[in-house]
DNA sequence: CGACGGGACGC
DNA sequence: CGACGGGACGC
């Protein structure tokens, strides 16, 4: 029915997994209505409204293909069980079934609410908790173990309450962490009173239009990750804080936060907290215009903050495709400086943001970071440091990609860190992953673009970066293949 | 109860 | 001169 690119048909009804709806609605709703009411929660690449084939009637069916699972997902939460208009019965909405696999079968909320993932060793529950609680309610996380030993398999699970958090935490945790969804524990063996049990949750139960998601932090910050690294030196930071006040707007210590979709307050606490400085932070909601409005104000004790939290916040989408839109407001009184940056308050900023964007949650998510390296608690500067200039840093490619290059690198005297790496690497565009063969100092970098990874290879090879020395090279074809057609030279 | 369409060519 | 990974659970 839709396809607003035009140029391509969409990829595929069954990409990512679990981004398709299956709603039974009223035979009298349109396509037009499913929109109005379903466009909220994300890109909708495909809305089709299901009728026969010969009398072309209504059959109170329809699919609706959103970009992304997480979206998918918060709609069928929301929507469930709600009234499109006031003339005709609550929907029901579910995920729908993958296309080839005939099956009719309603997906329930236990497959879609668990995660599969590899860790280090060394975590424990509580690491993996702490590193994913970001992502919604957790129901419990569990490390699996050998039983004689007790030493951990280097895998586990972490089960959310809903399914929109299982699906924020597939897309958006760390790529090392291979998170993906766990198969039901129990093979398809469905005996129909497993699940009457009462332990889940009843999908009616869904958000009654009063239990928004909570918890559900969604960190896209793929293009803030210049956030505290060498991109974002105090320097820069006073130049760029300048131009804002030659703007000629009237700076404050208060901003207003616009926002289309729900925030929760520890949602735009912890995003503006990640700027130091920050005293007040207040949701404002009209109660009339429902879920689609909404504003915060936050206040910091300087304006040097508020300047710079302006700066790098307004028209941030949070989450994707909610853009948000921050501007000075008065604040309460003669707070205001007339006197107002000085040269200190900026560089307290600078050297603070420096330290808080590692330790803050949400700092860290725009920090390359590795669940593999340097333990679980601890939170490591990742900085670089190279004696030429690098690209910015970019978005990884979607992780599905096709592997069109591979670098080999061979680290002197020792490897770098896995998110050291990924900050460098990254920055030439479209890389999948860096595998860092363990107890060696070597490694390999995949990239689904062959020309970033010859930019990377030309930029890199023979140079210095943290102080280790790095050849890169083409990498030869995996060892598996060999047979096909063997290389002689 | 309530499960799968339509569109489609540039080299 | 260094050359290649890993994935399923104690109700």
């Amino acid at each position: 029915m839709e396809d607003l690119g035009g140029s391509r048909p969409m990829a595929n009804l069954d990409h990512p997994p679990n981004s398709r709806l299956f709603l039974v609605i009223s035979k009298s709703t349109s396509e037009e209505v499913i929109r109005e009411n379903f466009s909220f929660f994300g890109e909708i690449q495909d809305i089709w409204v299901v009728r026969d084939k010969q009398s072309k009637d209504h059959k109170g069916i329809a699919y609706v293909k959103f970009a992304k699972s997480s979206q998918a997902c918060r709609a069928m939460e929301e929507m469930h069980g709600k009234a499109l208009t006031e003339d005709t019965k609550p929907i029901k909405v579910f995920i729908a079934q993958s296309r080839g696999s005939g099956s009719h079968r309603d997906v329930e909320d236990e497959e879609l609410t668990r995660i599969f993932v590899m860790i280090p060793k060394s975590y424990t529950e509580d690491d993996l908790r702490e590193n994913f609680k970001e992502f919604g309610d957790i129901e419990y996380c569990s490390v699996i173990r050998n039983k004689g030993t007790g030493e951990s398999k280097g895998f586990g699970y972490v089960r959310f309450l809903k399914p929109s958090q299982a699906a924020q935490a597939i897309e958006n945790c760390e790529r090392s962490f291979k998170a993906i969804l766990a198969e039901p524990r129990n093979k398809p063996t469905y005996s129909e009173n497993d699940y009457m049990s009462g332990t889940r949750q009843d999908p009616l139960s869904y958000g009654s239009g009063y239990d928004p998601p909570r918890g559900q932090t969604m960190f896209p910050f793929g293009e803030f990750t210049n956030f505290g690294t060498s991109e974002m030196r105090g320097g820069e930071m006073r130049a760029e804080i300048r131009s804002e006040m030659r703007g000629g707007e009237n700076i404050s210590t208060c901003l207003s936060v616009s926002t289309r979709g729900l925030l929760s307050h520890e949602q735009v606490y912890s995003l503006f907290d990640i700027i130091p400085g920050l005293e007040y932070c207040e949701i404002q909601r009209d109660p009339y215009m429902g879920y689609g409005k909404g504003y915060a104000i936050v206040r910091y004790s300087n304006v040097a903050s508020a300047v710079y939290a302006k700066e790098k916040l307004h028209g941030f989408e949070y989450p994707p495709g909610n853009r948000l839109g921050v501007s000075y407001i008065e604040g309460d009184s003669g707070d205001r400086r007339s006197n107002p940056v000085g040269m200190m308050a900026l560089q307290l900023v600078a050297a603070q943001m420096m330290t808080l964007a590692c330790n803050s949650p949400v700092g860290q998510q725009m920090m390359p970071t590795s669940p593999g390296h340097g333990g679980s608690s601890s939170t490591q500067m990742s900085r670089l440091q190279v004696g030429f200039s690098l690209p910015a840093p970019q978005n990884f490619a979607p992780s599905d990609s096709t592997v069109r290059e591979r670098l080999f690198v061979v680290f002197n005297p020792t490897v770098l860190p896995l998110d050291i790496l990924e900050d460098l690497f990254c920055r030439f565009g479209n890389l999948i992953e860096v595998y860092l063969v363990p107890g060696r100092n070597i490694g390999y970098v995949k990239y689904a673009e062959r020309h970033s990874a010859t930019n990377a290879l030309d930029t890199l090879h023979g140079k210095v970066v943290n102080g280790i020395k790095l050849k890169v090279m083409l990498a030869d074809p995996p060892r598996e293949e060999s047979h096909k057609r063997q290389r002689t030279h």
